[in-house]
DNA sequence: TATTGTTATACTCTATAACTATA
DNA sequence: TATAGTTATAGAGTATAACAATA
């Protein structure tokens, strides 16, 4: 029978260790999503709002088809969200001019307001935990940002 | 050492440097959260009850208080996921000797193997993608495990 | 006929409040 | 009276299936 170390950090080959890797990474991950989503009592919006938001802040207009594909969930899931979004004025819908099926989904006024502030509230207790990081650390978390949204989009 | 992009990276001063950071921090891993769900779906078994067993399987019998604690979940959520767990004969009850009002829980043979296997088949995904990495990259998420872990816990 | 968006419905996970047993 | 666990109930988020409009 396998025994796994479980002081093994990441290494260059394959096998048990690899495995293990992605098994500690899986854990960390979901820990790390249960504890941030604790903070979020405080606001009213959900994570997949926010998460909409965000993306049209920085990407523009999209179709709701696009939206659910890009935050992986199915296409009546975005609807309900964005149903949420628009009746809070937030967020706009426009039919498409070329092809009448497709809704174009854009960020409002106030949903630009809102997305600023409120990733902001959001976003408090995670600052004030990496404020207390050195520079090496908060480095190393800007490198695994990078590399978990790459992980994401597979 | 490590590659990274000055545009992204986390900064030691303080101000909107940090708390970008910060936020995209927490969207890159909402979403890694949500990628990995995807990825359960030829499996029976929820996130919380992966992470029990697992829990259970390296550090032995907790009563449910610090499961819930450890999980950072309400005592009634954890008691469901205990439940789920104990009618599937993966983990038993058994009274405390001391405190009578505490319970044990504690792996079954069964649930042993259950959370070796079940682990392993959540973990293939994951896997097939670290194995893609280089080995600075898969360094940088190891020591990014470590750090998430340690926020989580905060 | 295929695709985009929407509605209807049901299921899972979570939390708060109330209850039981023990300290 | 306080604490550990459990039960009851409700809310949020998700998915599949069915439907409508358009290509």
């Amino acid at each position: 029978m396998l025994s796994i170390d479980m002081t093994d950090a990441l290494t260059s080959s394959p096998g048990p260790a690899l495995a293990d890797d992605a098994s500690r990474l899986r854990l960390a991950v979901m820990r790390f999503s249960r504890r941030l989503r604790a903070e979020r009592a405080v606001d009213t919006m959900s994570d997949g709002q926010i998460a909409v938001l965000g993306w049209l802040r920085v990407k523009g207009a999209h179709t709701l088809g696009e939206l659910a594909e890009r935050e992986r969930v199915s296409a009546p899931s975005m609807n309900r969200i964005v149903n949420c979004l628009e009746e809070s004025g937030y967020v706009t819908r426009t039919p498409d001019g070329k092809d009448r099926r497709k809704v174009n989904i854009a960020l409002s006024d106030a949903g630009r307001d809102v997305i600023t502030e409120t990733a902001r509230l959001r976003d408090v207790w995670l600052e004030s935990v990496l404020s207390e990081f050195t520079p090496t650390e908060r480095a190393a978390l800007a490198e695994a940002e990078s590399l978990l949204s790459r992980i994401a989009e597979r």
